[in-house]
RNA sequence: GCCCCCAUCGUCUAGAGGCCCAGGACACCGCCCUUUCAAGGCGGCGGCACGGGUUCGAAUCCCGUUGGGGGCACCA
């Protein structure tokens, strides 16, 4: 009998929940789930100086928008809390002493000060920096006198000067590296809150996390972490690293050169399962079709649970694409219903915008939207008056003013005559008519009417927008074009 | 500087020695559809970083070079 699959995501609450986040998130309740297992969310706040207080909500709450639920975690549920490291201190402060009391770790009094002067040392003669163990020779009687003196100490792991530690990565095979090459890292600040190493092991072994799916970044402090497994005489987890994200100049993913809030994904009507399928094209693809046919790109979160395997990750960094994103992200809004897509809609609505005509428009605009946020733009001109033109805007190429004026007319005037209800036949064939009449292209013609109604030469299909705008509203706005070609008709003839 | 990871179209990827003179998606270009723009359909452009091996046979295995990335904090 095999032990629960137990993964976890643990970010740090010092800013916008990131999209890196939500990337380990993906896969680690993927796989968790896929295994019948848990996915856990556990805060990472040991840095008191970057502490942002939203921050933990506004990462479950992402998680959430996602679909990305933890299992447990603070405020969730969960038999193995506190999920919060803050709330934990007490007991990474005993295991550091317990390491210290089996010679495995060591007081440090050395100053930040000392430090730097060390490293920059080092610098100026091509070494790495490491500490250079300087409180570990200290004598009982040194340690004794700067403990009672009140001096403020950190704790360092000791690490063995001989012997190699090896791990197997389920994504990269095994890697290994010599334990000479290790630095005696600090485990315990002198504020008493543990380093990232001390915190990730006690926590991932007491909340028995069985797969520590973590980012690239972290292999190399991986052996740190295997070392402390063994003196505290623990099974390791198994471990996989995922690609790091990058930016489009390969360089990990950063605020400056990509949107990393996943605040603003939501913000510019980016749909959940969009970002989920694009995330999980980032390293990850779906296997063929037992036939061998190549499967589809689009596909939503059961399906990643239902087929997500670690042999199928990539090893080489993904660049964050956005282009792709949005495509994804229109093909994902032509998947929703009419329905379903208006009321994902709401929060992108303008306040005071009729919701009835908007709903209305919907379906005219579906195969136009890329984001939900675009919703209002591209049908504003239905909501109010459309944005101002230059009457050249409604000339068609070799034509002229007066041309257009007169065509316009006869628009109008077919538009006037025309019973309600209109249909799509007699306004058309009307048009065409005119087009004929004049000797002109009917595309002209459906143009002038385009740019007077719209104030665009781009824009949803002309029959449905005049029929959303009702006859009255139409011949406004036709009325108001004659008007701006006579202006300027005025100003040429003059 | 030292250590580690990585390397297929511009980008995301398929490919686990012969099925590949390399397949799909995004982007780009063209055509079709069409009252504009989209969406959709069809087609095109475009890649195994380089050099050595191993093998009857290599994108696939090994070594090296080059290139890219990450790490080396009382940050995670």
């Amino acid at each position: 009998m095999s032990e629960e699959v137990r993964l976890r995501i643990a970010p740090s609450p010092t800013g916008d929940p990131h999209v890196g986040t939500a990337y380990m998130s993906l896969f680690d309740r993927a796989f968790a789930h896929h295994r019948g297992g848990k996915f856990i969310l556990r805060i990472e706040d040991t840095d008191q100086t970057r502490y942002n207080e939203t921050s933990v909500q506004e990462i479950i709450d992402s998680l959430n928008w996602l679909g990305l639920t933890p299992d447990e975690g603070p405020g969730i549920s969960g038999d193995y809390g506190p999920y919060v490291q803050t709330e934990r201190r007490q007991l990474y402060i005993d295991h550091a002493n317990k390491l210290v009391e089996m010679g495995h770790a060591y007081r440090c009094f050395c100053t930040r000060e000392r430090l730097e002067q060390m490293r920059k040392e080092q610098a100026a003669r091509k070494e790495p920096p490491k500490y250079d163990r300087t409180c570990y020779r200290l004598s009982k009687e040194e340690i004794e006198r700067n403990l009672s003196e009140g001096k403020p100490y950190v704790i360092r792991m000791l690490v063995p000067h001989e012997g190699t530690t090896t791990f197997n990565d389920l994504i990269r095979g095994e890697i290994s590296f010599e334990n000479k090459l290790l630095d005696d890292q600090i485990i315990l600040k002198s504020d008493g809150l543990p380093t990232y190493h001390l915190a990730v092991v006690v926590d991932d072994h007491y909340m028995k996390i069985s797969h520590v799916v973590r980012a690239e970044e972290w292999i190399s402090s991986t052996p740190k972490h295997i070392l402390l497994y063994n003196y505290f005489d623990w099974a390791w987890p198994m471990f996989a690293h995922m690609p790091l994200l990058r930016n489009a100049d390969r360089s990990k993913i950063s605020k400056r050169k990509n949107h990393t809030s996943l605040k603003w994904y939501r913000e510019q009507g980016f749909l959940p399962e969009a970002m989920v399928n694009f995330l999980a094209l980032m390293g990850w693809s779906m296997p063929k079709g037992p036939d061998g046919v190549e499967s589809s790109e689009i596909f939503f979160y059961e399906d990643i649970e239902r087929e997500f395997t670690f042999d199928r990750v990539t090893t080489s960094g993904p660049i964050f694409d956005l282009v792709k994103l949005t495509s994804i992200n229109g093909k994902h809004i032509r998947l929703l219903s009419d329905d379903e897509l208006f009321a994902r809609l709401q929060p992108f609505l303008p306040e005071g915008m009729d919701r009835q005509k908007a709903r209305l428009v919907l379906p005219v605009i579906k195969d136009r939207l890329t984001r939900l946020g675009e919703f209002a733009e591209l049908t504003g001109f239905l909501f109010g008056p459309p944005p101002d033109y230059a009457a050249d805007a409604l000339v068609p190429k070799k034509s002229n003013l007066q041309e257009t004026r007169q065509a316009l007319t006869r628009v109008r005037d077919l538009l006037a005559s025309l019973p309600e209800p209109w249909t799509h036949d007699a306004w058309e064939s009307g048009m065409r008519a005119i087009a004929q009449d004049l000797d002109m292209k009917a595309g002209d013609l459906f143009m002038m009417l385009r740019v007077s109604v719209t104030g665009s030469n781009v824009s949803p299909p002309l029959f449905e927008s005049i029929e959303i705008l009702g006859k009255d509203e139409t011949l406004d706005r036709v009325e108001g074009a004659l008007l701006k070609l006579s202006a300027a008709t005025a100003d040429t003839t003059c």
